[in-house]
DNA sequence: TGGAGTGCGTACGGTAGCGTATGGAAACAA
DNA sequence: TTGTTTCCATACGCTACCGTACGCACTCCA
């Protein structure tokens, strides 16, 4: 029995976000948002105080999301650091994962006309900037050259989920893999 | 002939350009277009049936000028092929091309929701890939990693004006420059 | 000089969305 | 039972827009 029928802030949120995803910021109304849930927006607004205090707590929910993920991909035990980080290209250039880089690519979008999102984004660049560079050093590169390689990784894998390449190739899995070959080998 | 029609259409897909670089789509209303442009919008409805006639104007305004600048920047004398290669990076990372790639991200995330910009993204990014991909060839690369190489490099251009990474690094420049590296060196 | 076309202003109806006010049902407490 | 808290529905005012209707000044020209 789902003794759950009413809402709280967590089921608001995740409804949202997925808004978010599909409709990007500007379709994120609070009206539509009730409907999607059921409920009308005199739930919202019982819930939260405004619009904007969703926006914030959506943030929020996605900074601590993808702290979370981060360290998921980027533990790994001594010697596999390479495997790893070629997985963790995978994994985000993955279809599977087409709604997580929708998310990914709406609140970047929001961080360009939002301080606080803009906040929340740098927050989650520092650290999985961070965390692949670890991976790299261990691999045997230097400072420099590993900061520049954890760069390149994230820049890659954001800006294909930004490009419309498909009829570029019809071997598409060989070019990716050439381009993780290139990001991470010696 | 009546070349104040058509300027004055131009004018006003530059104003409603510029307006798309640091709003977004959602910022570009027709009643502040029009006041940015110090008229009202009965001037607006005379040169524009509405407002999609005017989204479309700008998505081919945008395309034309793209592919102008593309060749500008990937035309070069035989032997430079690499230098002109580290020189489209560095324009694409200038600063001083800021409006250039508000625009550039405005309309891709346009195309997330919108079928006539998805497609006028995707002509422009096959036009881009190919014309690197000869820069690649006649570099001396193999089709396959020239190819890669020329994904490789838009991705990351792209996806670095999408990071926030300005404190990752107290030596950004040395960091780019050992990315331009390695994406064009053999 | 008066008729036709041009470029824009003004006024209006209609819709969508935000936030508030208030009522009411259901669960829970005393 | 009765009061209180929780959660949501309904109704309302307000603003920002879109698109249309229509009018007005100006230019061109036969």
């Amino acid at each position: 029995m789902n003794p759950r029928v009413q809402l709280d802030r967590e089921n608001w949120i995740e409804n949202a976000i997925e808004v978010l995803a599909r409709e990007g910021l500007g379709g994120l109304r609070v009206e539509v948002l009730a409907k999607r849930c059921g409920v009308t927006k005199g739930s919202f607004y019982w819930h939260f105080k405004d619009r904007h205090d969703l926006l914030s707590a959506m943030l929020e929910h996605w900074r601590e999301g993808r702290i979370r993920d981060i360290e998921k991909v980027t533990t790994v035990k001594p010697g596999m650091e390479r495997e790893q980080l070629h997985y963790a290209i995978e994994v985000y250039g993955a279809s599977r994962n087409r709604k997580g880089m929708a998310i990914e690519l709406a609140v970047r979008d929001w961080a360009r006309h939002d301080p606080q999102a803009a906040a929340i984004v740098e927050a989650v660049d520092l650290y999985r900037l961070e965390c692949t560079r670890k991976l790299f050093v261990a691999a045997g590169m230097s400072d420099a050259e590993a900061k520049s390689r954890s760069l390149l990784l994230y820049a890659c894998v954001f800006g294909l989920s930004l490009m419309h390449y498909t009829h570029f190739d019809n071997n598409l899995d060989d070019l990716k893999e050439r381009i993780a070959e290139r990001i991470v080998s010696a």
